[in-house]
DNA sequence: GTCTATAAGGTGATAGAC
DNA sequence: GTCTATCACCTTATAGAC
């Protein structure tokens, strides 16, 4: 990506990454092309090709630039207060992302089914460091009593899965519930509280 | 497809079949290609062509196969004996699933995050009806006390997303957990089954 | 039924004018 | 910095020999 300088340059770098996350999200890497980023991003083709050198640097600049948006939710599942509340803030953190952040989710979904070509060194790297702090985290209240015996590994995959499915599922969950807009979502926060309370609940 | 006649027929048929499901699975419609295929299959790509008209016959012809196969173990979820463990079972045999069959819950994946443009029309039919008579199964059994006050539809989704995650994201799961083989697959279910467990307890 | 050759169209990227 | 024109490549699909 070209350090915007100008006004007009970063207006136009984060119109293209903007028309990016909407065609990479619905589309894929391979499925996306340089016309429709271009045309969503008002810009002719050889323009998009000035402000980043490639297609896959569009890409990987994207999924650069939100991977930390990603990781926040985790981050901020701390110790203090009640273990199980934090744990189902957590869950509830992550949902809203799900449903604010569909095309984020999708574009990250798209990208770790095809084997994260471009993501290895994240996921191996700081993700895999956070997953080891907040599994420790999580060990911990275990050992002491204040949740029920589990995995803290397995748990936060089950929060990914069962929060992500809202946003990457989306057309089966509409196809199946037929929701107006996003009214689904309450029902599912109720049911996903309910279900770590009391899959948490110590003994 | 061709209806397969001779030996010959039926053999490469399956090949192809075989081959495209490794091929779309890992990469995609777009990013799959006839050569990928041809050459994964040991066939020339006009041979292809002529068992199948074009690709996207046999990507259709592919997800119809395994549609089937795919809804299965949702249908064997029945009443009779007590509803926790027959949720239970369905959990464990769809993370079965997941290990045996990881392309296929793939194949899917890419399908529906894409929007399901070619599977619209299951889900808006067969699956959409097999989802309402489960979840009114699911909707007797909290009415009679038998399991914890539960959403149906949402239950069904948290139970797809915790357990197609091994297989949609496995490869996230093998960078944080870096299991041998599929080790991890029997902690996934150890972590399920008493999750669910407690979940549905009856008060 | 299977092959070689090739048509036809799309796509990423570059050249060069302005 | 942005555009038009275009190249070089890849991919689906077909033609036609055997």
């Amino acid at each position: 990506m070209k350090t915007p300088r100008t006004r007009i340059q970063k207006k136009n770098t984060e119109a293209i990454l903007e028309a990016a996350l909407d065609v990479f999200s619905a589309e894929g890497f391979k499925g996306a092309t340089l016309d429709k980023i271009a045309k969503r991003a008002e810009l002719s083709k050889p323009n998009l090709l000035y402000y980043f050198p490639s297609k896959e640097a569009i890409y990987v600049a994207l999924l650069g630039h939100l991977m930390d948006t990603w990781m926040d939710p985790l981050k901020e599942m701390r110790d203090g207060g009640d273990p199980v509340e934090e744990i189902v803030a957590y869950v509830l953190r992550k949902l809203e992302m799900s449903r604010k952040f569909p095309r984020e989710s999708r574009l990250f979904a798209n990208e770790i089914v095809r084997g994260a070509p471009h993501i290895r060194d994240m996921i191996d790297g700081p993700l895999s460091e956070l997953m080891a702090e907040k599994a420790a985290l999580i060990r911990g209240w275990v050992k002491a009593g204040q949740i029920a015996d589990v995995d803290g590994y397995h748990l936060i995959f089950s929060i990914w899965a069962t929060t992500q499915h809202y946003a990457d599922f989306d057309v089966q969950v509409r196809g199946l519930l037929r929701p107006k807009g996003d009214a689904h979502f309450s029902d599912a926060a109720k049911f996903l509280e309910g279900f770590y309370r009391r899959a948490l609940r110590p003994n």
